[in-house]
DNA sequence: ACCCGTTTCAAACAAGTGTTTAAATCAGCT
DNA sequence: AGCTGATTTAAACACTTGTTTGAAACGGGT
């Protein structure tokens, strides 16, 4: 068995099973059985649980933050070359679809996708900034994406609705499998691959409402 | 010492422990000696940590969720009374002001509001339903009315932006101390007092969004 | 064949977990 | 005062936690 063969074991195992019985409630122990591997690789290979944790975040947020951006900067500039301002729906559009795109990729995408959703909310302030720490510069360039496409807006308004945005994010990356409704007399689940379109005219008509 | 004095001290440090430092978090040790009592005596008076979390919950949820129920069928009624559908914006009014004029009555009640907040995003299944089974009915409640004030939107559509709004107020429910973009160069972090007319106009542009 | 740095392994560590027990204390009543 | 049921208390229980240890196994280079 190679080196990354283990640590990338661990990897996936950890992702698994912080996205799905969360951090504090995966012991190292279920962890390194269910990777088939020795306890205290996790210790050898990352140090401790909680760098182990950064190491599962940085393994694909890295990616994905770097195609967000490059999809942002396509649009300005492509706005740039027309002399006009760029849309707000173009720019929520090369954020949103990244992500879930790349949460439909694979199972352990969409784990992945459900741990960070769920990151934002995250108690434990250590925990929590494993993840803002990666995710503050792509929210930056959003914003002031944002800012060029909707002048009109206030920073302050602008600001208060892209936190909404976010949250609404978070909410639907959350849901892996659990839809909230999931055993009431509503209306059945629906299809999360035809998530993103009706996801993206919700945030797009909440951030365009007139102030 | 009462017996519902010891029995309230619990369920206050509970409600506080619970909400920032999260669920599984949280020891019985740290509990009992915030809240000044034995540790013993969370099992005499309520069986289980999770029995706990179950009456932290319940004590607050059912009378909030008694004066959201209120409130959407005086909207409700009203709009019966001179024939014509319930608006959908004092429909979500009627569900989020309260939720948020609680939120803003005690620092116990903050607490409370931002634990529920996370709920929904909660992995472990138990935890989760403790706070589902207690929201399922005035989300249906709000549903049908939602579908009255709207009946041009299919009930798959309205079902899908409804859990968006969802995800809207939880996350706004959850940020209770810490803004997400707390520490960066972004715009600084907005009132809470002042967040409940935005959130009203942004989940009601998303919810009345052309189809 | 030997050596050497890397990796794996079983075992142990100290600390912390929710829960239970049985004795002690309290409050209300006759 | 003395009895009775409810509550509080300190101690212990059985178990799990993340981490560390030192020896064993591995793999490539000379």
């Amino acid at each position: 068995m190679s080196q990354s063969d283990t640590k990338t074991r661990i990897l996936d195992g950890a992702e698994q099973l912080f996205a799905r019985e969360g951090f504090h409630n995966t012991s190292l122990r279920t962890l390194t059985s269910l990777a088939s591997v020795n306890l205290a690789s996790v210790n050898y290979h990352f140090g401790s649980k909680e760098s182990l944790l950064q190491a599962v975040i940085e393994r694909r947020l890295l990616p994905l933050n770097r195609i967000r951006e490059e999809k942002i900067e396509k649009v300005l500039s492509a706005a740039k070359k027309i002399a006009s301002p760029p849309e707000a729906e173009a720019l929520l559009r090369a954020f949103i679809e990244p992500t879930m795109e790349f949460r439909n990729s694979s199972p352990g995408a969409r784990d992945f996708i459900s741990l960070i959703g769920r990151s934002l909310t995250e108690p434990d302030e250590t925990i929590r900034n494993c993840f803002m720490d990666l995710a503050l510069p792509i929210l930056q360039v959003l914003f002031e994406a944002l800012h060029q496409a909707l002048p009109q807006l206030s920073p302050a308004i602008l600001m208060t609705r892209l936190q909404f945005i976010i949250g609404t994010m978070s909410h639907v990356m959350c849901m892996s499998s659990h839809s909230i409704f999931h055993s009431s007399e509503l209306p059945p689940a629906f299809d999360h691959d035809a998530l993103v379109e009706p996801l993206i005219k919700y945030v797009v008509a909440g951030l365009e409402a007139p102030e």
